[in-house]
DNA sequence: GCATGATCATGC
DNA sequence: GCATGATCATGC
């Protein structure tokens, strides 16, 4: 018996999905400090259990967690395209028992009493990566839901009934809808005695289909369409549809849209403005399905009470050695600046409170993304001749191009602190670094725009 | 009041 | 524990 304590509630399945969320982005071979890293097909789940959730290993009829009822399943998702996954697998349930089952119920099933809740972790799966590379992408608590169950239920029955009749040998998994029987090892030594027949059965356990996890994972992704209808699009485009219903809020102050849309998430989270959208859309979820597939990305910018953004824009922070070594059409800034944009744009007025001028689809115009592309060259033409680098009065000082350089962008630090460093080409080190659209530039584009209701005073 | 270096807050 | 959207702080 072990006397660790453990790091999290085994008798909390809320506690356990928390704990569990702490690995998502984690790749398995960064996760515990086991000095013996083993992976291995089918063995991601135990490797977690080891050295993750530092359990016992059991293959019995109890639940992993069975203090809490949960079951841990760890399973590979793979990309299909940029934004879609799916389900590489079934995910495998547990064996069935050809002569116990013929005795159960499904209520008090060895099914049920094992599955109840489940513990989900995927995995992307990545062609060329060793098992323990991996990295974890999404980690929740999972239950069928009502309909489900029943479809599940009725499944079961099909299965039961069938080994029933002395034909647990013709078992296939095209029986059935969601709940599967899979083969469960493939030599002949895995072949079983069934009870009401003198044919040998093949191993076989109960598993989710591969469709049925992804439908799983279709709906654990927040995404939502904005447009239900389709005979509107006949009229009207689809920027214009937004538009026209993001727009009926301009000139609210965000306490009033908080209160009108019932809105209680803090205007710093990240995803503010994406909610802030969906919800003046009138969604329930909180991202929308055509900007999801369209790659559209919502940005705030905020204006001062003179008509002025209050800051510059900021874009994820660049690899120097990235940028030295890439070609522009390949580049990471050029998928920046070739992107589609809803510019949600806010104001303070001279009290400080916040006001919502609307929203606008932005995308940069050629001959801008040409200029951008000079201020790319030149970054890469000085990372690769060795930035300059000095300080001054305790600040970090460097030659990159600055805004006063050029009307559109800039680089700029971007980090959590200025220890946070990159590793330039010749092997020094400089705080990490993006680039930035000017304030100045927004206030252009903001200008061209059809929002005519900016206060400039 | 802007330019620029630095950092916060949250999510994953 | 870092990435990232957003914001702060200071000197000129």
């Amino acid at each position: 018996m072990t006397t660790s304590i453990l790091p999290y509630d085994d008798t909390n399945p809320k506690d356990i999905e928390r704990y569990a969320k702490l690995l998502i982005g984690k790749r398995f071979k960064e996760i515990g400090n086991n000095a013996e890293k083993r992976g291995g097909k089918g063995k991601l789940g135990q490797y977690l259990e080891e050295n993750y959730f530092n359990y016992k290993l059991n293959s019995d009829s109890r639940a992993d967690f069975y203090k809490a009822g949960v079951e841990l399943k760890t399973s590979p998702i793979k990309k299909i395209s940029k934004n879609r996954i799916r389900a590489k697998e079934r995910i495998v349930l547990n064996i069935i028992n050809y002569m116990e089952i013929i005795n159960e119920k499904w209520a008090d099933s060895s099914l049920v009493k094992k599955n109840y809740l489940l513990l989900l972790i995927f995995y992307l799966y990545e062609e060329g990566l060793g098992d323990l590379d991996y990295i974890i992408k999404i980690v929740t608590l999972w239950h069928y839901d009502e309909k489900d169950g029943e479809i599940i239920r009725q499944d079961w029955e099909k299965i039961v009934s069938k080994i029933k009749n002395g034909k647990a040998h013709e078992l296939s998994e095209g029986d059935t809808l969601y709940l599967g029987a899979c083969t469960k090892g493939v030599d002949k030594s895995s072949e079983r005695n069934q009870p009401f027949s003198k044919e040998k059965a093949k191993q076989r356990a109960f598993c989710f289909k591969q469709n049925y996890v992804n439908s799983i994972i279709e709906r654990l992704n927040d995404s939502e369409s904005a447009i239900k209808d389709i005979s509107i699009l006949k009229k009207k485009s689809f920027e214009e549809i937004i538009l026209e219903r993001i727009n009926k809020y301009v000139d609210e102050s965000i306490s009033n849209l908080h209160k009108e849309l019932n809105i209680s998430i803090k205007p710093t989270a990240k995803n503010y403005c994406a909610i802030l959208a969906s919800k003046m859309l009138g969604l329930k979820k909180n991202k929308i399905d055509e900007f999801e597939k369209a790659e559209i990305e919502i940005k705030s910018i905020r204006l001062k009470h003179n008509g002025n953004p209050d800051q510059n824009m900021s874009f994820p922070a660049f690899k120097f050695k990235e940028v030295a070594s890439e070609e522009w059409e390949d580049s990471q800034l050029i998928n920046i600046v070739e992107k589609k944009y809803l510019f949600m744009v806010f104001q303070y007025d001279k009290d400080k409170n916040l006001y919502f001028k609307g929203g606008f689809f932005w995308n940069m115009p050629h001959k801008d993304i040409l200029q951008v592309k000079m201020v790319w060259f030149k970054t890469k033409k000085i990372i690769n001749e060795g930035v300059k680098i000095w300080d001054a009065k305790g600040k970090t000082k460097n030659n990159l191009p600055k805004k006063s350089e050029n009307r559109i962008c800039h680089v700029r630090p971007h980090t959590s602190n200025k220890e946070n460093v990159d590793i330039l080409p010749d092997g020094r080190t400089l705080t990490k670094q993006c680039f930035w659209f000017n304030g100045s530039y927004l206030k252009e584009q903001i200008k061209e725009s059809q929002l005519d209701n900016i206060s400039t005073k």
